[in-house]
DNA sequence: TTAGGGTTAG
């Protein structure tokens, strides 16, 4: 009864008023103090036994392998006068788990010199040592040793085997592998909803799993973690709805697993009773729950409670860390996370390419590129996210340089066909202005997804190529991604620079029926600067006046633009009662509508303006342009004397003013 | 004594 409950301490009480000794006793005192983690308490039993059996020595050795004693279990499996399968297999499987799989072959050669006759046990070790090793070749060589043991038709072998051959990519020789099992298990089944996860056939494996004859807790995690690494969450989080109520216990690895799900969905609630639960259940100290849960809270806003949770944990390891660091790069506090990645005891390629991503979500570029030239310093090798994140930032600084830079550095490491770097190497020569080469990316990426078309789409309609890009919106339409609202910005916009007001019109009205998207403010806001534009101003103006929503400040400002071209004072009029309503600490409604004042000669509604806006404390913004030299970026404002060239450039400036003139003159006389 | 399932960045 004691042994089956937490109660160890009690039971090693009793044990110690036992008078007599009793091997039987005793050696399930050993198994249990292990099962409880009481390592040391499990060895000293075993050293004060008077007499021991084939059972004790096992039992510690495997109890120590397993809890990452090596050394001490090795010493004991050397002692150990029962030296029979059993214990070799203990001492081989250990190696395996404890990541010393050489070790583990070696002592399979020792254990056949020896003479004992391996079992289905050991083979199936040293299969898995095999896997670990990433050695395919040395796997089939022992195959012949099972046939002639006569293993091979069974169960656990056969299983590492289609285990083996889904860690190295052999998936038709996994098939063949079940397909001939005589016999197969409840492992059996879920290895092989590996393998169609493995061929990207998730909707298989779920059938799979709906028909498998036997089910346990393992094979729910399984299908639980599948759906959630592929980015299906709700799904996840179904499933362990219904596994909870098939009565089933979901167990540490579930948990995290499910912790994960939640994160995602930012579930604050659902994620603190399952940390109650855990605690309760005494599993919240595995780093794997306590992780997630510093994940959990980070990204629900909850950085203190993520810290708190993180200072907590006794075992850290660097996925606690960068879950930490990445719960305060989302929150934008930048500096918590810098300090916290200065200190940290090792990075990985996720800490480095985290902090980074961080960075560029709050627009810091210059950071983005000094962490980057930290990390190649560093020799950690950057991976797909950290270009990706990297390309990005310098699309947000319209660097061809940069970008062209590591586009270099992304052939070399071959990540060019990746479906991330692709599209952002796109995405930045589209804002970097080289169209040519964005298309020519996105040409030969060998796989796209709704991003990438919507990169390519939207690049091409600001660059310019109005006709490139309607027509590349319904190339996509043929194929199966569907089209998303970014899409339908750009076409819109592309009509609107394009003239093609009615095409325009009618991809407005099919967003609901033929799309199933809802039009944003956005999207009303283009209809209206496209109307205008083309001189449709009551039409806009009733436009405007029908949205389900309040007109974005954008909408009536392109509105009264287009008054101001088209010279209607009258709509003007009255937009601009509506913008005075919407307006109030953005200077540019003020800017249009003094000039719209000006245009009509109305002098004293100009200085009204002028006035009304001295008063708010307004001031017209800048218009700003830039242009990068020899890796710099160097911006230059309407207000001008902000750059530190200014004065030389302006003199630069009147020299070729001055050139141009004489060469006029000496054309013209 | 074994084989199948877990946390972080784009």
């Amino acid at each position: 009864m004691y042994l089956n409950s937490h109660k160890i301490v009690e039971a090693n009480e009793i044990l110690k008023d036992f008078n007599g000794f009793d091997l039987v006793v005793h050696n399930c005192m050993i198994n249990a103090n292990i099962q409880w983690g009481n390592l040391d308490q499990a060895r000293r039993l075993f050293d004060e036994m008077p007499e021991r059996n084939e059972v004790s020595w096992t039992t510690l050795i495997s109890g120590l392998m397993k809890n990452g004693r090596v050394e001490e279990s090795m010493r004991y499996f050397a002692r150990n006068p029962f030296q029979n399968v059993v214990s070799w297999t203990a001492a081989i499987s250990g190696f395996v788990q404890n990541g010393f799989s050489f070790e583990a072959l070696k002592l399979f050669l020792k254990l056949l010199e020896s003479g004992v006759k391996p079992n289905e046990v050991t083979f199936t070790s040293i299969v898995r040592a095999c896997a670990e090793l990433g050695d395919f070749q040395l796997a089939m060589s022992f195959v012949g040793l099972i046939v002639k043991a006569g293993f091979e038709k069974n169960v656990s072998v056969s299983n590492s085997l289609i285990s083996l051959c889904l860690k190295m990519c052999e998936i038709d020789l996994a098939r063949r592998v079940f397909n001939r099992m005589e016999k197969r298990d409840v492992v059996s089944w879920t290895a092989i909803l590996d393998m169609y996860v493995e061929m990207g056939d998730l909707a298989e494996a779920r059938r799979i799993f709906d028909e498998m004859p036997e089910r346990n807790e393992v094979t729910w995690s399984a299908m639980i973690a599948r759906y959630s690494q592929g980015g299906y969450h709700e799904e996840a989080l179904k499933l362990f709805r219904q596994m909870i109520l098939d009565a089933f216990k979901p167990n540490t690895m579930c948990f995290s697993t499910v912790l994960s799900a939640l994160s995602n969905f930012q579930a604050l609630r659902p994620g603190m009773n399952i940390h109650a639960h855990v605690m309760k259940i005494g599993i919240v100290e595995d780093v794997f729950i306590s992780s997630s849960l510093v994940d959990l809270y980070s990204k629900c806003g909850k950085t203190k409670d993520g810290r708190l949770m993180f200072d907590s944990i006794m075992g850290k390891n660097v996925v606690t860390w960068n879950s930490m660091i990445g719960g305060y790069s989302l929150n934008g506090e930048m500096e918590e996370a810098k300090k916290l990645f200065d200190i940290m005891p090792q990075r990985n390629d996720v800490s480095w390419s985290g902090i980074i991503a961080g960075y560029l979500e709050h627009k810091q570029f210059d950071k983005v590129f000094e962490v980057f030239n930290g990390m190649l310093l560093s020799g950690q090798i950057p991976n797909k996210s950290t270009f990706s994140s990297l390309l990005c930032a310098s699309a947000g600084l319209a660097s061809l340089e940069k970008g062209k830079d590591l586009h270099g550095k992304v052939i070399k490491l071959g990540f060019e066909y990746d479906i991330f770097v692709g599209t952002a190497l796109t995405d930045m020569y589209a804002k970097s202005g080289d169209i040519e080469s964005a298309k020519r990316i996105f040409d030969r990426m060998p796989e796209k997804n709704e991003i990438s078309w919507t990169v390519m789409i939207q690049g091409l309609a600001e660059s310019g190529f109005v006709e490139e890009s309607l027509f590349l919106f319904e190339e996509m339409e043929k194929t199966s991604v569907a089209p998303n609202d970014f899409m339908l910005l750009s076409v819109l916009f592309a009509c609107s620079h394009s003239g093609l007001v009615d095409k325009g019109l009618q991809y407005f009205n099919s967003m609901e029926t033929v799309y199933h998207i809802k039009p944003k403010e956005k999207h009303y806001t283009c209809v209206v600067d496209m109307l205008s534009r083309s001189g449709r101003l009551s039409e806009a103006e009733d436009f405007i006046n029908s949205m389900p929503f309040q007109p974005e400040y954008n909408a009536l400002a392109a509105l009264l633009s287009g008054c101001k071209t088209y010279k209607n004072e009258e709509i003007a009029e009255r937009t601009t009662k509506k913008l005075l309503e919407l307006v109030d600490k953005n200077s540019s409604g003020y800017v249009l509508l003094s000039n719209i004042y000006a245009s009509a000669g109305r002098w004293v509604d100009v200085m009204n303006v002028r006035k009304l806006m001295r008063e708010k404390g307004l001031k017209k913004s800048g218009g700003c342009s830039w242009i990068e030299v020899r890796n710099q970026v160097h911006s230059f404002y309407s207000e001008d004397g902000t750059h530190y060239q200014s004065a030389e450039l302006y003199g630069l400036i009147e020299l070729l003013r001055s050139e141009m003139l004489v060469r006029d003159n000496n054309w013209t006389n």
